[in-house]
DNA sequence: CTTATTCTCGAAAACGCTTACACCGCGAGC
DNA sequence: GCTCGCGGTGTAAGCGTTTTCGAGAATAAG
């Protein structure tokens, strides 16, 4: 028995202490400073205080790798998203990983960049570090791979996409909401020909959007006529330019728009001033987002608040529920938006 | 010996295969598969493709933590930005983490928001998960706490605030190169006097594109006379705004503003239309970064790109070469700017 | 044909922690 | 007076790898 690791070979890390050295100090067991260290009522106060004592004193944490590897829980929760360079993800990765550290959790983030192979090497990376829970918040994933996860008994939340069961959440976003408040807003102001701005196809949440608008234009009696009005923007500021030029050659073309996020109606806001034309007074033009940089497009612009913090910490309590609580049921809270007016809207005139 | 843990508690993550089924499929000892996954050369190659056949057939992947354990290595690398949500960041984000997937290494992100405490938190953590290496991306950072990480080995690799030394590299960016041209654009376009819109005064970046500001316009003759043409914008789009502000309201306004991030610019460009001026018929600004918005101001902003996804994968370069190659000597490469011309710069006249 | 090398490989210790199980007083119940 | 239960604690097995050490076979050298 000759221990000492690190006496004899100064590994990377240098030396560092064990729980039983603090199990020396204390002068108890390996056990019982693992006990307290958990809290584990069965451990008398006064030995704990010991225990504690000793730690402090000895400027000791344990060993993740070891906990994790006897324990069976690694503590970390898996965040996927489609695209962290895009705004709309950030402060989602923000909010996820605060939330999880409040819980001792630490966020293991992966970007997917809407790549297929990809994503596929994303949830690879969740079970080889084996998150103990996974937010998912893009939609183009395979069926098998969330089966792969599923097989191994860990939680997942998705943002939209799922439907809730066992260790599975889902967020919903009442889309349907906050589309409709924009185009009544839209509509209140006397706009008529109002277009839309759609995002990727394969996107559902994008395809919830377009259909509330849809359905929310013909319930108001303005059902669309041609079918040019509402047009792929690709969520995307270039896209949004584009299809907003798209718009704009049409023989009638809108007297306002509403884009599926608020990126492509950055780019619409560009298109219509390049044209010549000007917003709010020509055209009025709608986000959805409200990400931080909508207050100061040029003009602010009006845009449906998707709150993305909530979402987040959402998310993460479905995780937590299932990882902590040990509950196997899924939830499936709502996520409600809010119209926020700025200064891009304004009555139509002439 | 009662082994088969797995069949006794189904623990959280279900059946994982371990080595030993691997060997026993192919007929040899853990240590052998072992040498087999890491390529060692003295394994017979015959025996080699047995074992990694036994893992394919049974979908092995190792157990991280198993591994971390036993080699010292977590093959992680921490990463540590001031605030994940400005837009500077997750690009360095991105590119820091692909680059280090490629190597093996999955990325542990941490976000300070400007604040001791999680700053404090996120050293921690890094320790915790004992990265085996971290990138420092903010300059709040307190001497005892990259300390902690110096006295465990720990390679390290800074944005423009150490000195390179002991497994500790350096990325320096030439930021008076940057201001550089970017004043000297201004120059040729016949401006004489051209304000400032600085950082926060506790950045040293911020202070070094001041500091440079200043030289080079001494240095063309145009030295500042009113202090207040220089003036803090924070470093965001509403300080920005307030800053450009307190530019207008000066009895000889500027003809033309450098901002010290685009995010003030952005802020400026706004404040300069809602004072009724045009930009950059009024007011030629450049902005520093070139975040990827800044194509899609209005106008299109004229600034200094500041090359995020190089200088991410320089990061991760250094780190490298401490962690993988095991050298101990840090480096301190040069990264270079580029003006981008755009449309919010144009001649001075009348 | 023996001895020294080189190749391959296996046994088993070690990594630092958690946790099942055993154990040891000691007051309570009969 | 003896068993029972229980709060507290220690012992040691086990988590799934890596890695040292040495053994055996095969090859090279003498």
């Amino acid at each position: 028995m000759k221990h000492r690791s690190s006496l004899a070979i100064p590994r990377l890390g240098g030396t560092s202490m064990s729980i039983r050295e603090v199990a020396k100090r204390a002068n108890v067991s390996t056990a019982t400073v693992s006990r307290a260290i958990h809290h584990d009522s069965r451990v008398n106060a006064e030995t704990a205080e010991r225990v504690w004592h000793a730690i402090r004193e000895l400027n000791y944490y344990p060993n993740v790798h070891a906990r994790s590897l006897a324990s069976g829980r690694s503590h970390i929760a898996g965040l996927i998203v489609s695209d962290i360079t895009n705004p709309f993800f950030p402060e989602l990765v923000q909010g996820f990983a605060e939330a999880a550290l409040e819980s001792g959790y630490d966020t293991l983030v992966a970007s997917t960049n809407y790549d297929a192979a990809r994503t596929s090497l994303a949830i690879r990376r969740m079970l080889e570090r084996k998150a103990d829970g996974v937010a998912i918040m893009t939609s183009e994933m395979d069926e098998s791979l969330i089966a792969e996860l599923k097989n191994r008994n860990v939680p997942m939340v998705f943002l939209d996409v799922a439907e809730p069961g066992r260790l599975i959440s889902n967020l919903r976003v009442d889309y349907a909401d906050g589309v409709g408040t924009a185009v009544r807003h839209l509509i209140s102001l006397g706009h008529r020909r109002i277009g839309f701005l759609s995002g990727p196809d394969n996107l559902k949440s994008a395809r919830v959007r377009r259909e509330a608008f849809l359905e929310c234009l013909s319930n108001a009696g303005l059902a669309i006529e041609d079918p040019r009005m509402v047009t792929d923007g690709g969520h995307r500021i270039d896209g949004g330019f584009d299809a907003m030029q798209r718009l704009l050659a049409l023989d009638e073309r809108p007297t306002a728009v509403l884009a599926s996020n608020d990126l492509t109606a950055i780019g619409a806001l560009r298109a219509i001033r390049t044209a010549g034309l000007r917003v709010p007074e020509d055209i009025s033009v709608v986000g959805f987002d409200d990400i931080q940089l909508a207050a100061f497009t040029d003009p602010p612009l009006t845009t449906v608040r998707l709150p993305r913090t909530e979402i987040a910490e959402r998310a993460f309590e479905c995780l937590a529920r299932n990882m902590d609580l040990g509950q196997e049921d899924g939830t499936e809270p709502v996520i409600g938006t809010k119209l926020v007016v700025r200064a891009s809207t304004a009555p139509y005139h002439r």
